[in-house]
DNA sequence: TTCCTAAATGAGAATAATTATCTTTGAGGA
DNA sequence: TCCTCAAAGATAATTATTCTCATTTAGGAA
């Protein structure tokens, strides 16, 4: 898991001619690693116990270096925080206010509907590039009785 | 115009039992006169002019309680600044990372098609409240040629 | 393998949006 | 008109993010 997605990384770097270094490597993974679309400073943290010798800003430097590189995705709430998302296939978020979780959505079904309306739907003076759904509401948990 | 948006929210307040102050009704207006989704800053600057005494802390104050009582809307975009929305009806937005240009997009038929998804498609552990849309891409003008 | 150079990183200061504090003011009910 | 509590003003404090600059290093060349 941990070694593919380095693997993945590395490569992606490569293949596009940009350094390779333990810093890139460690901020990507830890993205991949904290599941809830994490905030710079959540990265931070988790960065300490493994590598407490990566400066702040080279946290937020690095992933804005991956977001303009296309290997990470930036997410927004209505928080002030930005946050970060490393799965790039084609998805939408389902978002709760109250607790801040984030966790993806990801439906074919949806997708299709969603480009064939914008397919036949012409919007005048605007070209689409990406569309994505944020859908606001609370998650539950069924609790079991037994 | 003007005077309608204002009546519309003095109304609101006193339906709610919410003080209506001079400071509300101008960062209230100021919104709505801005139509480019504003950010605190913006409406600061525009409030220069007409209501100058207005503290900035005021302004986040205001905005603050206005989102939580349901009569602005907040916008966050990739950059870094929280913005505002007046309109409340159900509506999309079209964004262009570049121009950092926000423009709302409302189509009735678009809003039957989710209804209509979301309605058969039940999501896992998750109560749907509000759904939008961020399109996001690039605002084009058609040159004329005459 | 070693060297070289431009690019990346580290450390910490600087910036700027937002929030907090605390005193004064005023909206709106009595 | 008065009273009271919430709202506003002024400004200090906070905090996420950016900037600066000296040092280090990745990766290509010798």
């Amino acid at each position: 898991m941990k070694t593919n997605s380095s693997a993945f990384f590395r490569k992606k770097l490569q293949e596009k001619s940009l350094k390779v270094t333990p810093q890139r490597v460690a901020i990507y993974e830890a993205v991949v690693e904290l599941k809830n679309h994490p905030t710079a400073e959540n990265i931070i943290d988790y960065l300490k116990i493994n590598h407490p010798n990566i400066a702040v800003g080279t946290v937020y430097k690095v992933l804005d270096f991956l977001v303009e590189h296309g290997l990470l995705e930036k997410v927004k709430t209505e928080k002030d925080f930005m946050r970060y998302d490393a799965v790039l296939t084609n998805h939408h978020h389902l978002y709760c206010a109250e607790t801040d979780r984030i966790e993806d959505y990801e439906d074919d079904e949806l997708n299709a509907l969603l480009n064939a309306y914008f397919k036949k739907k012409k919007i005048k003076h605007f070209n689409v590039r990406d569309i994505k759904l944020q859908i606001t509401g609370n998650f539950y948990t069924n609790l079991k009785t037994h």
